[in-house]
DNA sequence: CGTATATGCAATGAAATGGTTGCACCTGGC
DNA sequence: GCCAGGTGCAACCATTTCATTGCATATACG
């Protein structure tokens, strides 16, 4: 039900994936707006498409977003289960020496 | 009131020294067991002293431990405040995508 | 078919990261 | 005073990360 523990790696991934700005905004871009190509989502961005295909393949492999294909463009989108993964590792670590902490962990 | 927003700079410090197994090891340590030296830190672990000087470092630019100086030793303490404002962010950026996010989030 | 658009792959390069070692510097206690 | 233990600083090294560019491939569509 709640989040499963993940591993020591896929924390790395999880939280090394969270700690580039241009993919926090991707993902929040993708979680507000729903899915979109490399392409659309490089267009705004300071960035080249190849550099955000790389971000959203970091994404990817923190099990943050899936990649699917459509006919000739690869549409991706977010999926937010990993998110309280690490919401979960956080509460986990955290115990119950903040109190903001403990009220979010009492539910 | 509940764990102010952090910057973006602030963010990418706070995930980044959370993607590291050693400083996510540290720092589970300090909130465990409380306060400890760099020295004692490093004592069961397959690393330098140095090594795990540096990761204290990370984890107090990131705000997750703060250094107290005693005589001739420095004791890092943990300062969970921050553990919170990753889990501010997280609730923020899942929005209501997910049933475990949007409970804990109507905590 | 032919062309424009989207994606994929590879080489390259600059900078950050994680780790080491060596040595200098305090500070507490005999 | 002297010595040992804990810290601090700096140089150095290997690897990874973030971003670039150039080119190849694939697919939609007139």
């Amino acid at each position: 039900m709640s989040a499963e523990p993940l591993g020591v790696d896929a924390l790395d991934t999880l939280f090394g994936a969270l700690a580039d700005p241009t993919r926090r905004l991707l993902l929040q871009r993708l979680l507000a707006k729903g899915p979109a190509t490399a392409t659309a989502l490089a267009e705004p961005l300071p960035v080249s498409r190849q550099a955000v295909v790389k971000h959203l393949q970091g994404l990817a492999a923190a099990g943050l977003v899936v990649a699917e294909r459509d006919g000739r463009e690869v549409r991706f989108r977010a999926t937010p289960e990993r998110l309280a993964s690490a919401v979960g590792w956080l509460l986990d670590a955290g115990g119950s020496w903040d109190r903001r902490i403990d009220r979010l962990r009492r539910r």
